[in-house]
DNA sequence: TATGTTAAACTGACTGGTCAGTATATTACT
DNA sequence: AGTAATATACTGACCAGTCAGTTTAACATA
């Protein structure tokens, strides 16, 4: 039965995020941890030499996690179009399509929750949490400004960044919606909304939203981790 | 020094209030809150029977502050235009205002810090925030759905109660950011954002948006708390 | 005399963390 | 092949400290 301890450290952070998401982690004792995960309290400290070590390491997985998302969806949508702001669109369009999948909004968001707990955590939490915003900003911020220099747009004094920025935002208040109101579909709603805005703001001239799939059929791909 | 209780007790909840939004309820301890306070253990449990007691306090105080700021921003809002599409639009404009002078944007919402140790709480504290919610919905999204009727929206299918949602959305995003980023300036950025949108998605025709007030010299009437 | 406040000592549950020891599987030795 | 050695994975009891909450006795104000 034992020998592969990977696993068990993996089960143990799955059972960490899962309860810090729902209580925080201060709340989250190490016995709760211990006994979702199904081991024992020495081979949780075995894997760990503190709970803090364990909010780092959970921490850094959630971001390495993000960060493999965001590069994915990036990805795609540049190997589905050649307009820089077609690839924001069809990216914020992918991103949508992970929520209504994966239903994640319910859980929340692991850098929100840290966060709101800031004051327990170092620096290199801290930058993290920085990091994945930084990472959004060059990644859909700076499509948008490539956008802006081909594209006007209809509201003068634009600026893509703030529009990046305020499109995660928007994921994180869908994310608290989706958790008090336990419906994951806000996640979806409110992404999709965003999306009209910026087709909005740039013109470009889907007559009739409906309700139609507003991703080229091509991608069945399936989405990443 | 003696004899103001209630004085007393809207101490030990501001103290309460800021630790709890720096590292979350369950880390703050009935000793630090009292020590911030200036008072004895004693006095902490004579104004409140348990630390539960407390939180409940706390965030009833916080909704009922939450309902008074919209209920007089909208009031405010209604008294300047007569146009529901106005009403909507001053009012995320007096909204930005009051963050622009308070600066409330650094601390964050108080919602939000419940919301992600929500296993700690009751129903009653759940059903407290969905009540901002629908209060929320209720004052925006009815005032863009009277705009609905009177105004072609430029996007079909807009739902006002999507919209409504959204900018509260936005407005938990950007209390995310803004302390992440220590930046309180996030909060002004994205509201004024959202209205933009709002405009354009309503053909509202200021043809520059300059940075100019939005919202007309008239009303130099304080914010409330 | 009512209410508000203090200070300190105390309880019991629970916390993060330690430790001595056990089990399992791989490798090394003969 | 058989056995000893070893590194890894795991266990459960235990420890010291902190937590919320109680109790008690005194004191201040109005």
């Amino acid at each position: 039965m034992p020998r592969d301890g990977a696993k068990t450290k993996q089960r143990i952070m799955d059972a960490a995020q899962a309860q810090v998401l729902e209580r925080g982690f201060a709340a989250t004792s190490v016995d709760a941890i211990q006994e979702a995960a199904g081991i024992s309290r020495g081979t949780f400290f075995y894997h760990f030499p503190s709970k803090d070590d364990l909010a780092r390491a959970v921490i850094e997985r959630y971001a390495e996690e993000d960060r493999g998302l965001v590069n994915d969806l990036m990805a795609r949508a540049e190997s589905l179009a050649s307009d820089p702001l077609q690839h924001a669109l069809i990216f914020l369009g992918l991103l949508e399509e992970v929520f209504r999948e994966t239903g994640a909004g319910e859980a929340g968001c692991l850098f929100a929750s840290y966060s709101y707990e800031a004051g327990l955590f170092d620096e290199r939490t801290d930058a993290l949490i920085i990091g994945s915003i930084e990472l959004w900003r060059r990644t859909l911020g700076g499509k948008l400004e490539a956008a802006l220099e081909r594209h006007p747009a209809k509201l003068p004094d634009t600026d893509p960044y703030v529009l990046a920025d305020m499109a995660y935002g928007v994921l994180q208040g869908a994310f608290i919606f989706g958790r008090t109101l336990s419906d994951p579909s806000v996640m979806v709603t409110h992404v999709r909304q965003f999306r009209s805005f910026l087709e909005l703001l740039f013109e470009v001239g889907l007559p009739t939203e409906s309700t139609a799939s507003t991703v080229p059929d091509a991608l069945e791909r399936k989405s990443s981790p």
